[in-house]
DNA sequence: TTTTGGTCCCGCAGAAGGAG
DNA sequence: CTCCTTCTGCGGGACCAAAA
């Protein structure tokens, strides 16, 4: 089954199960479609590389695309600002110098040729392949191969001429799209449509949080909740520099005094993935994974551990309650989000008390040799648990 | 003594595979 | 095709040895 009919295939199922009322068959085909979309971004992607005209085009003329287009206003979510940013017309947006409608060479998705090549032997099929492949000499081929039935199945994907694209106004999706397909009057097709999100996604090598936020920034489009968030951490950010000192909080400096650049670095690090905050019970939180903040801090995932817990423990960081809040559903690891509160003096106090508990009551525990056990033993069960939260899930699994 | 990094373990969730 | 089981990769955390 080539592109275009797998495509043809999945509307056709979900056309059919809006109409049936399958919410469950209508997820499905939605599924399919945009991982589709997804894989048709990826290799995009991959056909215009790092650098490419589009981008090119957007960062030497932002400054003019910012006056032309800009839309100077403030919303409260995401939502709002994603159903601005679709009606903004991206062609003054990436140098597209064409007109609604009308057709142009794709320079990105190319059609493809497939052809199934069937053996009885695999030495056979390995010859025949290669003989196939003369024929397409030159061109950009790439080999499926299975057994099936006893036979060899070999497939060619042969890269084929570029397609035709066009710009449309969708009026039921309300957004400009990027269609590539045929125009061509008695072979009239998509293969793939791209709204603005997906082509900034291609030409700027991103997701579609950088996409949104680039676009923001772009529009002068300002979104409140991450706004708020991002002027809360520029705060933490300062009170640690002027306050996490030796002479202002003596006993919290020996805690974490040689952390301080950690504890930056988390803070920094939610300010770079402030379009990835996500709402909870407790407010706007991040995910990072160990692994991911010990590569960034440039140290092992188990140097890092008992440093973030510390800060949870000491309330530089929160670990919000995973299992009533309403985000995290089919997400990897729940306890990877962190709310940042403000950092103020009376926090700062409390922590300052907590470190004379870890380093001057009883045995004496360091950052980086805190760990779930000596916190039990320190604070008690119900203060671990909600800092080394798996170990609330083992607990209830057994 | 404190910090760091390697390695192991365990649970989870999605994927793959198999049965009906 | 659907449901159930098994497999697998990921990620947090523990422990220990080595470094600073």
């Amino acid at each position: 089954m080539d592109r275009v009919e797998s495509i043809k295939d999945i509307l056709d199922k979900r056309e059919l199960a809006i109409a049936e009322d399958d919410r469950r068959a209508v997820s499905k085909a939605n599924k399919a479609l945009n991982s589709t979309i997804k894989s048709n971004i990826t290799k995009a992607q991959e056909a215009l590389g790092e650098d490419n005209e589009y981008k090119e085009y957007f960062l030497n003329n932002s400054e003019h695309i910012k006056e032309l287009l800009a839309v100077n206003k403030e919303v409260n979510t995401t939502e709002e600002a994603i159903n601005l940013i679709h009606q903004v017309d991206f062609r003054y947006i990436f140098g597209l110098d064409v007109l609604i409608e009308k057709p142009f060479a794709c320079e990105f998705i190319n059609n493809e040729l497939r052809v199934s090549l069937a053996f009885t032997t695999e030495e056979k099929a390995n010859v025949e392949v290669e003989k196939e492949m003369e024929k397409y000499h030159g061109k950009e081929t790439s080999i499926l191969g299975y057994e099936r039935f006893g036979m060899y199945v070999k497939e060619l994907i042969v890269r084929g001429e570029p397609t035709e694209a066009w710009i449309t106004y969708s009026l039921t999706r309300k957004k400009y799209l990027y269609v590539v397909g045929s125009k061509n009057k008695d072979n009239q097709h998509s293969i793939i449509s791209f709204d603005i999100f997906d082509l900034y996604e291609i030409f700027m090598k991103c997701d579609i949080n950088k996409a949104i936020q680039g676009l923001c920034e772009l529009l002068g489009i300002r979104i409140k909740e991450f706004e708020e968030v991002r002027d809360r951490y520029e705060r933490c950010k300062s009170f640690v520099r002027n306050n996490l000192t030796k002479d202002k909080f003596p006993i919290l400096f020996e805690l974490i005094g040689e952390h301080i650049h950690k504890l930056e670095t988390i803070l920094e690090e939610g300010i770079d993935k402030l379009y990835y905050h996500v709402e909870s019970k407790e407010g706007m939180v991040f995910s990072a994974s160990m692994q991911y903040l010990a590569d960034i801090m440039g140290k092992g995932k188990s140097t890092i551990n008992p440093i973030v817990n510390i800060f949870a423990l000491l309330g530089l960081l929160r670990k919000p309650d995973v299992r009533s809040g309403i985000y995290g559903k089919g997400s990897n690891n729940d306890i990877t989000y962190y709310y940042i509160p403000e950092y103020n003096n009376e926090l700062f106090q409390k922590a300052e008390q907590l470190a004379m508990i870890l380093l001057y009551n009883g045995e004496r525990i360091t950052a980086s040799s805190f760990s779930y056990k000596n916190c039990i033993e320190k604070f008690g069960q119900e203060i671990a648990n909600s800092i080394f939260k798996d170990k609330v899930t083992k607990a209830r699994a057994s």
